[in-house]
RNA sequence: CGCGGGGUGGAGCAGCCUGGUAGCUCGUUGGGCUCAUAACCCAAAGGUCGAAGGUUCAAAUCCUUCCCCCGCAACCA
């Protein structure tokens, strides 16, 4: 009995902004996303009872409800805050965490703002959710997450949570049922959905059956407002806590973090396109022991569907089927006596422990592991074919009852792997089992009949078809499917429960710059300059602080050409710089001025002067 | 001392927490088989487990130091 909710979160500055700078509103943008990822879970067979968007006005409605019983409860108030807000990630810092002007997250600019603001009481939780995390290992996992939530909450204090936002400054959002001038922190909204989607997607009481959740599927980007304001939050309104929070890992892509700016993006569509939803769920979720990050590229993709999905799975259903077509008049025959028995018991052994491995597993969450005891099964049959060789059997008429015996095992074994591999690839598994010719009906569940190794399994036609999976030749090796533009305004979730892609706004196409006039060129005062000294800024990549000469006056300039130059082999060197720029500090230290070099993101060389020049001589 | 991850046969990884003959997948080589999607089965080759030191009867595993790689962040005024 399970209810699988997914879902968007849709509320916020970020949304806000990206709605503005589409031109739409904020409503009419998230209409717009939302298919996109449902059509996406569709194609991916994904089984979710419900999509929940928090713009759904049932959910608005249930969050001004908890707000209001917690505002009754006192555990809501109202105080000035003044602080350093970051916009890109909606919140405030505190003068010690803010450095050099810059948010100490995302290292974008801060602002200062006072503000009032309601603020919900979850420092006063912090000993008990120490305590709740101490006294439920299995509450965060994988463990590695545990220990970074907890060592963060026992040794920095928490403090309460501002869950107000003056509609000045951001109207995207639910209004405060006590105060119209406030709309609601896009968290305290967001969280909310795990039990809000209980009041209206299910008919009622749907909340008794279902809460606590069993697992909160997370990305590891969202664990703290999962494991610290969502505890919290249930704690105020007496609610229990989901039985686990599970935050998995990212993919990169051939070694390199996914990014819009790289063009690596891997186009989920494109790649149901190019391989199947199956075998894409498949290497999901077999390359990586579940919740760590993994990497992702194209050549693992091919080697996987050819050896472990062609050559494995398919080849197995084909050379089956094949023989019981031909040695058995193309119906499985009922068993007779053994024909290797030692193998025989082997893959019996294997096949009635599978059903209760892969449950133990999924609950688990070792998907990995529960894929490789299901081709563990694979391989045991494989070789349990070539040692018993029907194809001789085949040939004595006296061998009959042991040729019957090894068709029959493959095949029961084929219909154990059809309902096992269902929850991994649900399109082949009723393609198998249609092929077998038992036909499971995959729309209801999986009963125990089925997963059952002994059975009686006589006189069913099969009904072969086409390869599960067709080898992927080499020439398609060298097929592109990952994204060669960087222009994909595509939806591309990572996170499958919140916060998917709400900031994915178009990026905006590099416009050729403008022709000035001679007059705005002169503006600009360039002037040769001979360098005096150069010495690397500690610790930056690629910054070198110079001391440059402009005749009478000497200058310091910090440049980012440590890349392509040493230190030591610029002294001496007459260059060319920006005379007139403002002056600005990189790394804490004062430039003032800018070095002349050629090359676009990457430093190829430096501006210099044909002929001898003084330093400071005007270029123009 | 910015934060984090990692360095294990040709490639990609597991093992490390809870020391005790180094394992998996792919690849390579040789053989087998012919039912099958040039597939499947068997066998072999190939590793000083980044380096050094330490603890121990015993170290890939624990401790110390160092080197290297990759993310993130800072950074091209």
């Amino acid at each position: 009995d399970v209810f699988f909710l997914t879902g968007l979160d849709e509320h916020g500055q970020k949304v806000q902004q990206a709605a503005a700078k589409a031109g739409i509103d904020p409503q009419t943008h998230c209409d717009k996303l939302a298919p996109q990822f449902k059509d996406l879970w569709n194609r991916l067979n994904i089984s979710n009872d419900a999509f929940l968007r928090t713009t759904d006005p049932q959910h608005k409605f249930f969050v001004q409800e908890i707000l209001q019983e917690l505002y009754d409860k006192q555990l809501i108030y109202q105080d000035s805050y003044t602080g350093w807000y970051c916009t890109f990630d909606e919140r405030f810092w505190t003068e010690k965490d803010v450095e050099n002007g810059l948010c100490p997250d995302c290292k974008r600019p801060v602002e200062k703002l006072s503000e009032h603001n309601y603020f919900f009481k979850m420092g006063a939780y912090q000993d008990r959710l120490i305590d709740y995390f101490k006294t439920h290992e299995n509450f965060i996992r994988p463990e590695s997450r545990r220990n970074e939530v907890l060592g963060f909450l026992q040794t920095q204090t928490l403090g309460d949570l501002s869950i107000s936002r003056p509609k000045s400054r951001l109207s995207w959002g639910i209004e405060l049922p006590f105060d119209k001038d406030y709309v609601t922190y896009v968290w305290f909204d967001a969280l909310v959905n795990y039990v809000s989607a209980l009041e209206y997607l299910r008919p009622t009481p749907s909340r008794d059956r279902y809460w606590p959740a069993s697992i909160h599927l997370i990305g590891k980007d969202i664990l703290t407002t999962h494991a610290v304001y969502w505890s919290t939050m249930l704690m105020a309104l007496n609610l229990p806590l989901p039985d686990m929070i599970f935050a998995h890992g990212w993919w990169t892509v051939d070694g390199e973090k996914m990014s819009k700016s790289r063009g690596n993006v891997v186009d989920p569509n494109k790649m149901i396109d190019e391989f199947g939803a199956d075998a894409f769920r498949y290497l999901l979720l077999r390359e990586v022991p579940f919740g760590q990050d993994g990497d992702f590229s194209q050549s693992a993709m091919v080697t996987s569907i050819n050896s472990d999905l062609a050559n494995g799975i398919g080849n197995l259903l084909s050379r089956t089927l094949t023989m019981i077509e031909r040695f058995a008049g193309g119906k499985i025959p009922a068993a007779g006596t053994p024909a290797l028995p030692e193998i025989e018991k082997k893959i019996a052994a294997a096949a009635t422990s599978l059903p209760d491995k892969l449950d133990r597993g999924f609950g688990a969450l070792t998907f990995r592991e529960n894929l490789q005891a299901i081709w563990e099964l694979i391989a045991l049959c494989d070789e349990y074919i070539d040692k018993a060789a029907p194809w001789k059997l085949a040939k004595n008429p006296e061998d009959g009852p042991q040729l019957k015996t090894v068709l029959n095992t493959a095949a029961r074994a084929l219909r154990l792997l059809s309902v096992s591999i269902y929850p991994f690839m649900p399109q082949t598994a009723a393609q198998l089992s249609q092929q077998l010719g038992v036909s499971f009906d995959f729309s209801r569940s999986i009963t125990s009949s089925q997963s059952q190794w002994d059975v009686t399994l006589a006189d069913i036609p099969i009904a072969k078809g086409a390869s599960l999976f067709p080898r992927i030749e080499s020439s398609r090796q060298g097929a592109k499917t990952v994204s060669e533009s960087p222009t994909p305004p595509q939806a591309t979730p990572v996170a499958p429960v919140l916060r998917t892609s709400t900031t994915l706004a178009a990026t905006p196409a590099p416009a050729e710059p403008a022709q000035i006039t001679i007059d705005e060129f002169m503006k600009i005062q360039l002037k040769t300059a001979k360098v005096l000294s150069a010495e690397r800024v500690p610790k930056s990549e690629k910054l070198l602080k110079l001391q440059v000469s402009l005749g009478a006056e000497q200058r310091q300039i910090v440049a980012g050409i440590g890349k392509k130059y040493e230190p030591e082999a610029l002294v001496g060197k007459t260059i060319v710089i920006v005379a007139n720029l403002k002056p600005a500090k990189l790394m804490g230290i004062e430039s003032q001025g800018m070095v002349l070099a050629a090359g676009d993101s990457e430093v190829r060389g430096l501006a210099t002067i044909l002929e001898e020049v003084d330093p400071g001589t005007k270029v123009k």
